[in-house]
DNA sequence: CTGAAAGCGCTTACAG
DNA sequence: CTGAAAGCGCTTACAG
């Protein structure tokens, strides 16, 4: 008797016949607002019970005030970042409560323009933006009827929110952990040059070394950001005779491929050389020989933030300009030899 | 002129006002029903632009008919399936009709129930549910007032639609791979024995070598679906002292974890040994060396079919029982040496 | 070709 | 404590 039985679902004026009581009372009773009789509302939950009924909520949305939804845009399904945000926007929000409009605009600004307006057509509270990198993008504007929060990427308009990694910070946390486990001749193995995050994870190295008085081994070696790279370019250090006693690394992926050459050469890691990599893809990190030591850029944290903002700017209190989460290490073995 | 100054939106009420007509004649007009004048079209087309007008997609909705939205419940958000079947669905959908509640459910039954009632409530005009693994899964059941379509996962209600992929066949065609370029003596290395995957597979490449009136070599090795297992197994394998010209890994994890094993022991793949992975899971296998012959499952098109299943129900052209996708083998330069 | 009216399913003052 | 009425923003017969 719970179910439906079929096709369709029942209306509160059902429910309300039912119960024998008006459409008004009904909802009073469902929504536990003002004084209901007690043997009313019991009569109203169990017709609401007996019919299957669940509430319309686009009706419920109509009438203005929230319609419990909210949507993620992102450039980058593909991309590994997206996900664990999304996660995050999704326990902040409580399932139960609020649901998800996933849409990827796949790169395409044509597109990301007309899910904007699909998503406000459809009243949704909010609006997060998920780039695929920490660079800036270009604002939405300000014209829009509902407010946005951008994630990851950061909006070009300082009256805007953004939520994003600090890079420099998890650059200087991985070095940090490196000269505090007593390496002193740390070389740097990066991605692509012009991203901001590889600009951003070399400062911030570069920062803690200059904190500590030491200097860099060699100079940052830029690249993109995959294995091959990361195995070509631990062959280039090894090569140019530099003496170092630590690699770091600017991805995970970077650091796989580091780890393969070290091993090729009979380098032994961590007693020789320590590695570590940033982002801990616990895919990769944890099924490496040795496991990897490596920077959490927090992401799903991100997500739950970027989540409150919005939630805090539906309730009247907005903030704008960028905010910066922190980042933090995740000790495995290529750093430190296990005892 | 085109923005609307800030928070709220404006209705068609304020379109008709600024273009001079009634609202039932600029609904029409903007949605090119029934005889209209066309300047007046154009007078209604030009006032909702000047205002800025998005309509709500909630009042529509509320008429009957579609919402033009679909809800995906997933139990797996982390896992790399979950994704590639999700931008399948947008595919098929085309995101600027129909747009996408993503759920996790996070394999929680109680919360799915809760999530499949929060997207009732919303009216989408269906559901796909995409499980963790290619296994069967309980009905969501027959009452539901919209059509679900399962996923990756299989429903055991012969009654539902389901859609998966053939793991027989991905291992078939494999292994006919393996055979056809000239391997005889295969062993196999493979994940969690009580998947259905890790069965299915198997049996593909058993019925192959049975068509081909060959033997495998040794028992299938089942353990995890890790690197670390695909390591062990390959040293394990080596150490029994079989003769082996090619190893069939359940997925591209093992072959990695199988690759490190025999590049260590001084073995050349492909040319004393073919290794093959099957899941295609791009960033792991075109980053391997060499890189790694695999099947690829097809995910995206699943999300694509699955859509269209969903769309067919919607339109009343129903159908039931599961229907298997084919996977399709990625050649890459494990299996097959160089020119 | 255009518009007044009714209605989709709910909620919210307002009377009683 | 309960109910009749109005209204959220649209669309759709139905008259004109």
């Amino acid at each position: 008797m719970k179910e439906t039985t079929s096709g369709s679902v029942s209306n509160l004026a059902a429910v309300a016949r039912l119960a024998g009581v008006s459409a008004s009372t009904a909802s009073k009773a469902l929504n536990a607002r003002s004084d209901v009789n007690e043997a009313t509302r019991t009569r109203v939950e169990s017709a609401a019970r007996d019919l299957g009924y669940v509430p319309n909520a686009l009706a419920r949305g109509l009438m203005g005030g929230s319609t419990g939804t909210v949507g993620v845009i992102t450039t980058d399904l593909e991309g590994r970042f997206a996900l664990p945000i999304l996660m995050g926007v999704e326990d902040a929000l409580g399932i139960d409560r609020v649901l998800t409009f996933l849409c990827d605009a796949r790169g395409d600004d044509a597109r990301e323009r007309r899910l904007v307006e699909e998503l406000v057509s459809r009243r949704v509270d909010g609006i997060i933006l998920v780039g695929k990198q920490t660079d800036v993008r270009p604002s939405l504007g300000r014209g829009l009827p509902v407010p946005v929060v951008y994630a990851y990427s950061m909006s070009d308009d300082p009256a805007d929110l953004s939520v994003s990694v600090d890079n420099v910070q998890a650059g200087y946390m991985a070095a940090q952990h490196l000269v505090d486990s007593g390496r002193t001749k740390i070389a740097h193995i990066s991605g692509e040059a012009p991203h901001s995050a590889a600009q951003r994870r070399s400062q911030g190295l570069l920062n803690l070394l200059s904190d500590r008085g030491l200097e860099l081994t060699g100079q940052p070696m830029f690249g993109d950001w995959t294995e091959g790279w990361g195995r070509a370019a631990a062959a280039l250090l090894l090569d140019s005779g530099r003496e170092f006693d630590a690699i770091l690394c600017a991805s995970d992926q970077l650091a796989r491929g580091v780890l393969d050459t070290l091993h090729e050469r009979g380098i032994t890691v961590p007693t020789q050389v320590a590695v570590m990599g940033i982002d801990n893809w616990v895919v990769l990190a944890q099924n490496s020989r040795p496991a990897l030591t490596t920077v959490d850029m927090q992401l799903q944290k991100l997500g739950r933030v970027a989540a409150r903002r919005l939630q805090d700017a539906t309730a009247g209190r907005s903030s704008a300009g960028i905010e910066y989460l922190p980042s933090s290490v995740v000790i495995r073995d290529s750093t430190i030899p296990r005892l």
